[in-house]
RNA sequence: GGCCGGGUGGCCGAGUGGCUUAGGCAAGGGCCUGCAAAGCCCUGUACGCGGGUUCGAUUCCCGCCCCGGCCUCCA
């Protein structure tokens, strides 16, 4: 395993080092499914997705899990509002996350459990971390006792002195039970007409991050390689998932990785309490799906990045210029037999620079550099040296779901589309006769009417191509 | 206030103690074309501000300014 990735908790990039050779667990924060999806919720999914892809890529046996968050103060209170049952807004929610991986091709995770499915392994943690003297049980909730974990703050870089001290650092919100302000809820007693589960300590449900600690050991042992998600969980919940496993007697996770949040037209972070999110089924009315996601995961997944209409047009003018070298060069080779020592350097290229954090920018110069290269060699008819190009540059694009091909087959059904292209071929017959006894006025008018229908005529050394615009 | 990250050429966005100073978009010039389209070639300027270390800093150190994130639910 040649991959290297930046640790939070470290805060310098390390080789990652399974803990079975061969084999790699990674457990990612998923959303709280309370509203519609937005393209920061989708940045998140495209960048671990290439995390999840490259993984494989490198011959890894993944396990890839990613929670569902189906039960929490906010998704109550909107279904409550909109006078539906809880679990039906969360449902409904889930499958428009679902719809949003899928339509941006992220790869189905392993498994993607959900908070409400794990009851059982959940009071299970909360008990032992009880028993082990870190959590006291108060008035129906429990709480862990946060000046008893050693190290509490490392990840985030927090000392406790600071959190006690810090302006907004104030108990909020519960009950008045904590012999800490620092400490934080294991377990909520059920009030009134709220969801609940029986617990040892009456009616209730989980914490908010009680539930990863849990379900990251259910599926991944209770240590794993990577734990990831948004810079915005680091403090508090990952931060209190490492406090709490550590409780249990749990190592948890070795490696901590966590991406940039996107930033909305006034460089503020995209999120659903600013009102200034971008709804993934918004931004696919203006934007094709592989668009979105070359956009999206175009940006290195540590840095913020903005998300606005003039992004999606230079997505979508870089990634035709990729799809127009796949189109023409698939066109031109053929069948021609691929030499495949003659992409080497260029993979090794792309390899290392995916290994290196997963450097995806560096990634895509090699790309671009391999389809202006396969551009001249289209021009020139090097045949042979072409193949090799564009087998090479399809690998790449493969490992990040961009190829156009195999991965973003074109819309539009066989037998309509057989039907169109002989027609449009009728009309550039016509124009090749007007051409021919020179009548281009005739000639670029049949080009013209032809263009507003929405189609572009190519003349090439092979004849006339023609795509829609 | 504390902790963290960032300020790169017209824009987006990599990167590095000096070496051919990524890549995309946009701009200008050229080639190809009947004209286009697609494509190729060439061109330009950069490293927030002020110090310091160094033969040499955009890259390391210090200070400052500005932006963002977290400290409250959040990918």
């Amino acid at each position: 395993m040649e991959l290297r990735l930046y640790d939070t908790r470290t805060r310098a990039v390390r080789p990652v080092e399974p803990i079975r050779p061969g084999a790699i667990g990674v457990y990612v924060c998923g959303p709280t499914v309370q509203a519609a999806p937005h393209v920061g919720h989708l940045r998140s999914a495209v960048a671990l997705d290439v995390l999840h892809r490259w993984l494989i890529a490198s011959g890894n046996a993944v396990t890839f899990v990613r929670n569902v968050t189906d039960v929490d103060d906010k998704i109550i209170h909107d279904a409550a509002h909109n006078g539906e049952p809880w679990w039906a807004l969360s449902a409904r929610i889930t499958r428009a996350f679902d719809d949003a991986y899928d339509a941006v091709q992220v790869l189905r995770p392993t498994i993607d459990p959900r908070v409400t499915g794990h009851l059982p392994q959940i009071l299970a943690l909360t008990e032992a971390i009880i028993e082990r003297g870190h959590a006291y049980v108060s008035g129906g909730d429990v709480y862990l006792s946060v000046r008893t974990v050693e190290g509490y703050g490392a990840l985030s870089n927090q000392s406790l002195d600071a959190l006690q001290t810090s302006e907004k650092a104030v108990p909020h919100g519960q009950s008045g039970q904590k012999r800490d302000p620092l400490d934080f809820a294991l377990w909520k007693s059920a009030k009134p007409g709220e969801p609940s589960w029986p617990s040892p300590w009456g009616l209730g449900r989980p914490g908010w991050h009680i539930e990863c600690s849990a379900m990251a050991v259910e599926y991944l042992g209770e240590e794993f390689d990577i734990h990831a998600g948004g810079l915005d969980l680091v403090f508090p919940h990952h931060e209190n998932e490492i406090a709490q496993s550590a409780c249990a007697g749990h190592a948890f996770a070795r490696h901590w990785l966590h991406h940039g949040l996107v930033t909305a037209a006034g460089g503020e972070k995209m999120s659903k309490s600013l009102g200034n999110s971008i709804t993934v089924a918004d931004a696919l009315v203006t934007t094709r799906p592989q668009v979105l996601r070359y956009g999206l995961g175009a940006a290195h997944y540590r840095s913020s990045m903005q998300w606005s209409p003039e992004v999606a047009e230079e997505a979508e003018a870089a990634y035709s210029r990729i799809e127009t070298f796949v189109r023409n060069a698939s066109e031109a080779v053929g069948d021609t037999p691929v030499e495949e020592s003659l992409s080497k350097a260029s993979w090794d290229e792309f390899a290392a620079a995916l290994d290196d954090d997963l450097g995806v920018p560096q990634a895509l110069a090699t790309i671009h550099s391999g389809v202006r290269a396969g551009n001249a060699l289209l021009a020139a008819r090097e045949l042979p040296t072409l193949a090799a190009t564009l087998s090479v540059v399809r690998r790449m694009l493969t490992v990040l779901a961009l190829d156009p091909m195999s991965q973003w087959p074109s819309a539009g059904g066989g037998e309509l589309t057989a039907v169109v292209d002989a027609l449009v071929m009728l009309a550039i017959e016509a124009r090749g006769q007007a051409r021919d006894r020179k009548d281009y006025g005739q000639a670029d008018a049949l080009r013209d009417r032809l263009g507003e229908a929405g189609i572009v005529l190519e003349d090439t050394p092979d004849g006339v191509r023609w795509r829609l615009s």
